[in-house]
DNA sequence: ACACATTACTACTCGTTTGTATAAGATAGG
DNA sequence: CCTATCTTATACAAACGAGTAGTAATGTGT
């Protein structure tokens, strides 16, 4: 199981905050939208250090937007997912509905 | 966040299969089922390993079976989850389905 | 120039998971 | 007994993820 090829449970969290957050995606808000579901500190550092793994593992990719006309608003860098990284994530939460099937775990829809 | 307190990819899966074989989960049904679902060999020590690790933080439990009436029947060791194994994966799933909701990707009943 | 706010980066540590290789226990059959 | 088969066990290595702490870059306002 060439490891690279898949992704742990924080950076399946980091990806579908990035999904959700669309054009708005970067590392403030990713944290604050994990912070949020997940009911838990995340600290800021940990965002950055699992964007980069990610990147390495081409999953996701960057832009820098201009700057914000607000105190303090420098460019921001703006995350999405590769082709690889949706992927990725369509295979590991498919993977998991197949396993969660026959089990007597309640889904939601 | 202490480690520990969550599961990590291969032990979900073990985990689930382990829900879905109900009275017939060992250490044997426990690969074939993982690796018919995810599409990938599982080497049966990985899986022996990652139950001894589930044993320790007190996920899964066992109980010896009578001896099989075949040709290298020994004893089985059963596995069940415990009420905090399933209270974990209860947990990992729906935080999952949490972070799912208001995503491009394409949910299944 | 200076204070302040927002955002990003990185080196490093720690603990963990995964996986392999290897050995061995238990049972049936001839 | 000896062999084949099914099952379990475990020491060990290698890789990896999570998280922290500290630093720095970039922008606004006064």
């Amino acid at each position: 199981m060439p490891k690279g090829d898949y992704l742990a449970e924080f950076e399946i969290y980091v990806m579908l905050a990035i999904l959700r957050l669309g054009d708005d995606a970067y590392g403030v808000t990713i944290r604050r939208e994990i912070e949020e579901r997940a009911g838990r500190p995340v600290s800021i550092g940990a965002v950055y250090a699992t964007l980069g793994r990610l990147e390495e593992k081409k999953m996701v990719e960057f832009r820098v937007s201009d700057p914000q006309p607000v105190q303090g608003g420098r460019s921001r860098k703006l995350v999405s997912l590769t082709e690889r990284g949706l992927a990725a994530v369509e295979h590991s939460t498919a993977m998991l509905q197949r396993m969660l099937r026959g089990t007597p775990i309640a889904q939601e829809g």
